[in-house]
RNA sequence: GGAGAGUUGGCAGAGCGGUAAUGCAGCGGAUUGCUAAUCCGUCAACCUUUAAUUUGGUUGCACAAGUUCAAAUCUUGUACUCUCCGCCA
């Protein structure tokens, strides 16, 4: 969230930021209450500086032995006036808490302006289109010829959005996981985490997925526990309340989750197969940096994410969002997207942003400024490292073959203790 | 599920109705003939004021209600943590 200090001082820069980003937001209303609360503040203070000294010279006549009713008598009346005014006050505060929580980040300089997805800016593209010689299946059929998956049987245990993996086909998922998870913490110096998949409220509001998204997600109410919707949930709390030394700094996390989205309002779009689940796995990665090196972190982990595309041979694209298809949460973005040749589309894979503090001051997470030493918010940063489904979908659909069955990527073959799945 | 204990600054830890001790760490300064010591100050948030990292003030003892002239301290409720018992993969 951003502070109300800030919203003040900077009503111009944040309105604009809004108007980017197609909220409906409206900060009048806030910096009208933020009036109310300094005002009620003042009086409130006032008051309590009367109190104070009062309650001293109470003290002090008592200690004497002499007579204090006046001075109480006096109290007695002040105290009340304070009631009424802090009763006010903590109406306002109340507003103003409620109000603040569903004002979006502010759009960082560099990010397009945009209206909706249509004015995203593709900025690379990586590898080539595959080109068959032969008509390639989807994957889809290519999962029912393998045995891969068994759409028609996870309808019995969730209902049609659970995908169930068969044989090969879950031995692959697992391959994936593990293959993600040993590359990002062997070559990108991340450390693993295997994070809890429930989380509480609390930690849903710090990373912005509470109050604004509360029915896109799985909930417990006997518990008041939410099944994540991504491990940056856990992971961005891992260090909630914290503050880390400047020189700890970057702090970098992997970690496997499984992940559940309700996908609310998405009926009938993208339903078949995987390529829109309600529960997939994800390797995410988050990281916690320094602010002045957030933007140069960004760029990091793009390429920590990209990697994993690249070393499995795919094509892909990045796109970089502009301020009206980002985020509630994040300042700038990135989408990497892998080439699916039987949707004859890009699949979105990762989501790779900088919150900057928007998820730290919610979350109260800071960094000790070592020429100052002072504690100051970090920023906070977290993308897929990649999920799984729709990476599926492009590396059965990439490496069939004529004959049916999926020439696997050499990077998986010590995973999977096999070069080729076939058909059983 | 049952019983008990606890929650105070970055950390440790006292206070148990009358201005939140003290130690350690951090930061700033002073001093000393050097891997360091000693002394002083600072050390959260908010409001106000300022050229300012200035001034004045308020709050802050898990959270919330209550009692009182006055609450970290008393009462009640809630949350969380720990210990023991029970159940259990």
């Amino acid at each position: 969230m951003l502070s109300l200090k800030y919203i003040r001082e900077n009503t111009g820069y944040v309105q604009e930021s809004l108007t980017h980003k197609q909220s409906q937001v409206n900060i009048s209303n806030l910096l009208e209450f933020d009036i109310q609360r300094r005002n009620c503040l003042k009086e409130v203070e006032v008051l309590r500086a009367e109190k104070n000294q009062v309650s001293n010279s109470i003290a002090e006549l008592k200690k004497a032995g002499g007579n204090a009713e006046k001075d109480i008598a006096e109290m007695r009346s002040v105290s009340n006036r304070i009631k009424t005014v802090e009763a006010d006050l903590r109406k306002v505060e109340e507003s103003i808490a409620n109000d603040i929580y569903y004002v979006p980040n502010i759009v960082h300089s560099s990010v397009p302006v945009g209206k909706n997805e249509t004015e995203n800016i593709v900025i690379k593209k990586w590898g080539d289109v595959p080109e068959f010689s032969f008509d390639p299946k989807d994957h889809l059929s290519l999962g029912e010829d393998l045995q891969l998956f068994d759409f028609k049987r996870s309808v019995k245990m969730a209902g049609a959005g659970f995908p169930l993996y068969t044989g090969l086909g879950a031995k692959l998922e697992r391959a994936l996981i593990n293959f993600m998870l040993d590359f990002h913490t062997s070559k990108h110096n991340y450390t693993e985490l295997f994070p809890p998949f429930l989380a509480h409220t609390n930690a849903m509001q710090n990373t912005g997925q509470l109050p604004k998204f509360k029915e896109d997600m799985y909930q417990i109410p006997e518990d008041a526990l939410y099944c994540i919707p991504t491990a940056e949930v856990p992971v961005t709390n891992f260090h909630q309340g914290e503050i880390i030394p400047e020189a700890e700094l970057p702090k970098k996390y992997a970690a496997y989750s499984a992940c559940f989205r309700r996908e609310a309002g998405s009926y009938g779009k993208d339903t078949r197969g995987l390529i829109r689940v309600h529960q997939f796995n994800k390797v995410e990665l988050v990281k916690f940096v320094h602010p002045d090196e957030s933007y140069k972190e960004l760029e990091t982990l793009l390429e920590n994410a990209e990697a994993i595309l690249q070393a499995l041979g795919l094509h892909y694209r990045i796109l970089e969002l502009c301020s009206g298809d980002l985020s509630f949460s994040a300042a700038k973005c990135y989408d990497l997207e892998v080439w699916s040749p039987a949707e004859n589309k890009y699949l979105e894979v990762s989501s790779c942003s900088n919150f900057e503090n928007f998820q730290a001051r919610r979350s109260n997470i800071r960094y000790r400024n070592k020429s100052t030493g002072k504690s100051e918010l970090l920023h906070t940063l977290n993308g897929s490292g990649v999920a799984t489904p729709r990476l599926m979908v492009a590396l059965l659909e990439t490496y069939q073959q004529k004959d049916g069955t999926i020439k696997l990527p050499t990077a998986l073959h010590p995973f999977m203790n096999l070069e080729k799945i076939s058909i059983p």
